[in-house]
DNA sequence: TCAAAAGTGTTAGCAATACACCCATGT
DNA sequence: ACATGGGTGTATTGCTAACACTTTTGA
């Protein structure tokens, strides 16, 4: 293949060539740590096909535009937050995942890049776009979606509480400082009530080392003020490469 | 976005939308247990750009193809194998990956979904693709590539010895019956000579409980025979959610 | 009988679990 | 003083790493 042909079946090639429109899915996770709850945006889709049906919410590549760049777009059009942790999680592409493939006779595909985001609820602030529907769900009741999507979001649930147990996004979307009973917090709300014992989690978090006491107290109604802690990278950068475990 | 504007301006934002052509790439990887070697299937480029030049295999996709088609089917052009371990790797598709783009006026865009494959070499045979470059190159001697297929590169061994620590591919590549032996030695191809005690390795294999006696024995040259086992793809299933280590 | 390869056992140290317990603060 | 949340300690259990050892074969 690739090159090896005379001229007249290059073009005879190309002719057999899938025409791509390439988007760029989300899904964008928001933890509630006060009502436990892991929520996925949805919007609700405008046009054909799946029109009023449920829908991750994408866009189309434009020009000199990353993938990325336009996984940001997506959720900067959608949200405003302060910290946040994104990464590409698939690509789905197989022929007949859009019916608008069927319509325009196949010469046509739709490939969806998929990232999954992920924030926290508390610091985020939905921006309304329009009056049309755009809703946090809860990750265990997700309603019934366009396309393939129900199958990406089960897709980025899984790779998100592989990716909590291993690396420490938590302290991406974490406030600068912050106490260790909120990164537990966290975790529970993701990983499920019973991931682990507080003072288990505790004693294994420290002990790597990645975390720098400020020294600063965080009081909040009644008990014991906490110790703010802030992530150490340049610690954190020492051991990227071993094998970590934060469950 | 996405369909709240006027007709008029649809036109107008479909010109600014990029047009993608689609590529799969492939590294494909081939470890050679005999002489410890992991190695990496490059052929050398035909056509501008980077004509001569090493790259990895790849191809466009076709009509009606999915991409891990056309994953399979690079991988049919180039080797004859028995078993085989392939899954996406990544989605590269910045602006400026590749130089066409620029020469089209940025009009264009390339897109590389990438996979990444596994093989024995033993079980392996290079389909001769003409008279031209094909060739393993050890993967930590790869010479320069083409485009950003370098990065390509270390990605995939990145994720190459990750799976393998945590997932039994190994199992996918080797033949329905094996010894503990060579499955050591699969790793240790890998991960490098002293990534664990043969002893060690063995213990924590077996307590598993996902590879099952056949019975029989493999004897070659001097040394006590081997018992040959068959992976347990019913057992494996029943544990495959809990997280295992074949470190 | 010796080398080669397979397979078993033993130990010290470390890490995970499941608790019980102490500390500091608001009401 | 007591409820509330933060933080510490400890005993048990299991796993890991390192290495010594036995078994079965071909030459």
């Amino acid at each position: 293949m690739q090159g090896s042909r005379v001229m007249g079946s290059i073009s005879e090639e190309r002719n057999s060539l899938a025409e791509f429109r390439v988007g760029v899915d989300a899904v964008i996770f928001s933890i509630d740590t006060e009502q436990n709850r892991l929520l996925v945006l949805l919007v609700r889709r405008r046009e054909e096909p799946f029109r009023g049906c449920w829908a991750l919410p994408g866009t189309l590549v434009r020009r000199a535009e990353s993938l990325e760049a336009a996984a940001y777009r997506i959720l900067a059009e959608k949200i405003r937050v302060e910290n946040l942790y994104l990464e590409q999680l698939y690509t789905f592409g197989g022929p007949e995942r859009d019916p608008r493939e069927a319509a325009e006779g196949y010469g046509v595909r739709y490939l969806s890049v998929s990232y999954f985001a992920l924030v926290r609820f508390q610091d985020t602030q939905l921006l309304a776009d329009g009056v049309e529907g755009i809703a946090w769900y809860p990750a265990d009741q997700i309603p019934p979606l366009a396309f393939d999507h129900e199958e990406i979001c089960r897709y980025a649930r899984r790779r998100l509480c592989a990716k909590l147990e291993y690396s420490p996004i938590a302290f991406d979307i974490l406030p600068s400082t912050f106490t260790l009973g909120e990164v537990y917090q966290l975790y529970g709300t993701v990983l499920g009530e019973n991931f682990s014992d507080y003072s288990n989690f505790r004693a294994r978090l420290l002990k790597l080392g990645i975390l720098r006491d400020t020294g600063q107290k965080s009081t909040q109604g009644a008990g014991r003020p906490a110790t703010l802690y802030c992530f150490d990278a340049a610690a954190f950068e020492k051991i990227r490469h071993k094998p970590m475990v934060f469950v």
